[in-house]
DNA sequence: GAGTGACAATGAAAGGTTTCAATTCAGTGC
DNA sequence: GCACTGAATTGAAACCTTTCATTGTCACTC
């Protein structure tokens, strides 16, 4: 009396390797050689399993695969904000990468919501994921250092932590970059010059805001002559918002040009200002940050500072999976250098 | 002598219930109840073993746990794009119902390319994922009847199969969105309208056009004068390819109006027409499709033909959870109604 | 014709969790 | 004291695959 005979009637029982070597009239081992040693079975056997295989419709359960293995086939990018398309050409970079070697990646918004982000974490760690890459919403989160240590290595994207050393980072250098866009306004002949941005919690906007001021104080500017607008938020609402507050201040004060922190602020901003009627670039220079595909096609072609995306992603996912296969392996820092490219938002009138 | 005392020299054998369970002094059942029915054990030894699992650092092997429940937490969305801000909107919408119902949502990225997409559906099948939603790249795939005959239920997203038995969908009405675009540019009285598109094997453009010949029919213009630009993807790059050959039409002979398959397309497009110095919308009216972030913030604000995006996610990830909870349930087509949002970019000169 | 080696196939054990029927125990009512 | 109850806890079985040491088979060689 075998284990078969599931009546068609109810739902569909698995169909385990156990029912394909039956129908095939092989052991158990046999069958298994098929799927992960074929060259160990001869060509005849190997074919009548495949066809007991196809017959009955099986499905190889993950699951117990990977009880048995201990670990999965699957990567994990777990992404501030999924609306950005700065993340997600960053995770086709990782995708490259991956599916060269035969991985599959998982894609978790986190929305920048800490809770979020911890929840993916930990179900990440509990799917037993072979790595995971991350932006982190909160960089300072007790899970990035214990998920190493308990045998997940966590790779960070697009944010260095100062004198991490139980984890690789890849990033671009944000000062660099806000130096790069303030120096431009500076020579341009800016005198007001103002920062959108925010929330300072997000050490991109921190950083790329730093990068200002050191610029300022180059040029022999107080670095606290920056306007800081602060925002919420990076994305196109708050851009717009940021935009009405700057339209709300005085033509005498406002300031000709700013720096928004990323792209999204800048291409809301930009829209506000055509609303109100502030002119881009005569009334009001924009710097971008990201260099987004929509960066070119905006309202007024987007001034932005670029960052190389794709080659962030993978070479993220190339130090996770060379942690993954070496365990004592020395955590590394990829610094990336950005590029400021220059187009009408920025152009003196 | 207990399982315990795993050196810290090597790496980490996992930390399991058995262990778990020697060090509270209680039984393997007992953390397992303190686990999923916590109700069942009294506080005091709930305590015990929660301390026990946190000093242990103890954490749920999920394979496993499916394994015995024979199905996971989680649902996927294979979506077409991953670049195209609609869908990753779609997503949200998904990923909000997810949320509530305590699962994880696994974004795949098939490129539009067929075989990634079945290489994402057979992991996500043989990872017994709860249901899977998509927008398939190849709506033909034998693969999308074999999964819910085999017991994973498929509810197919933004697009809908004709005397479809075997899945639920939501789709938007992409034949009144057609007709929308097309009947607003005929009563802005343009009389050469061109439509870029394609390519022809995607449903959505497919529609979209047949809509678009509707309403010229209706207007009592041959259908047939619709002059086709078509494209290879609708992507930026491709509109920006496709403004590239209409400016190389001659001016007497070139549409006065254009209805895009996508915004994306559309804003490219509208880029290279800036480029070119072809003014939109004095030379050119230009009519998008999605209504994305973007389209507002363009080079001119774009008229666009709105989709209810995160409503048509969520609605999905519904119907795909009823599907999940009531076995023999009758597949529902859900259709939304488009909405045209009027912009400058078709603005009457 | 015994011995050797290569190749195929086998089947039991292991992996970590959940489930469920069975057991223990303290308490209650008579 | 006894039988009974309900709550708390237990331990073995089940989930499905992979691994690996073992057995079986056959063709060759000396």
């Amino acid at each position: 009396m075998t284990v078969s005979d599931r009546g068609s009637a109810g739902g569909h029982r698995q169909v385990g390797v156990k029912d394909v070597a039956a129908a095939a009239g092989v052991s158990l081992g046999t069958v298994s050689n098929v799927l992960n040693r074929p060259e160990l079975v001869s060509a005849r056997t190997r074919l009548r399993v495949e066809t007991a295989m196809s017959e009955l419709g099986f499905v190889r359960n993950e699951s117990a695969r990977q009880l048995r293995a201990g670990r999965s086939r699957t990567l994990a990018y777990v992404l501030l904000d999924g609306a950005n398309p700065f993340f997600t050409d960053v995770a086709q970079g990782i995708e490259e990468v991956a599916e060269a070697e035969d991985l599959s990646v998982f894609l978790c918004n986190s929305d920048n919501r800490a809770e979020r982000e911890l929840s993916y974490l930990t179900r990440l760690e509990q799917q037993r994921v072979q790595g995971i890459l991350i932006t982190p919403a909160d960089p300072h989160a007790a899970i990035l250092d214990e998920l190493p240590r308990r045998g997940t290595p966590v790779v960070i994207v697009d944010r260095t932590r100062g004198g991490d050393t139980t984890h690789c980072s890849v990033a671009v250098d944000d000062g660099l970059g806000g130096e790069l866009a303030l120096g431009h306004l500076v020579e341009r002949g800016h005198e007001r010059i103002g920062f959108v941005g925010g929330p300072l919690t997000l050490g991109q906007v921190r950083d790329r805001k730093q990068g200002a001021e050191r610029a300022l104080a180059a040029a022999g500017r107080p670095p606290d002559s920056l306007l800081h607008l602060e925002t919420t938020a990076l994305t196109v609402p708050e851009g717009r918002n940021a935009g009405q507050r700057l339209a709300g201040l005085p033509a005498a004060t406002r300031p000709t040009a700013v720096f928004c922190a990323n792209d999204l602020l800048a291409l809301g901003l930009l829209q506000q200002c055509v609303t109100t009627g502030i002119r881009v670039p005569d009334d009001l220079a924009i710097v971008g940050y990201d260099d987004i595909e929509f960066a070119a096609a905006a309202a007024v072609p987007l001034t932005s500072v670029r960052q190389p995306r794709r080659k962030l992603g993978a070479t993220a996912a190339e130090l996770l999976l060379r942690e993954v296969q070496d365990p004592d392996h020395v955590h590394e820092q990829v610094l990336f250098t950005p590029e400021l490219v220059v187009r009408t938002s920025s152009q003196t009138p």
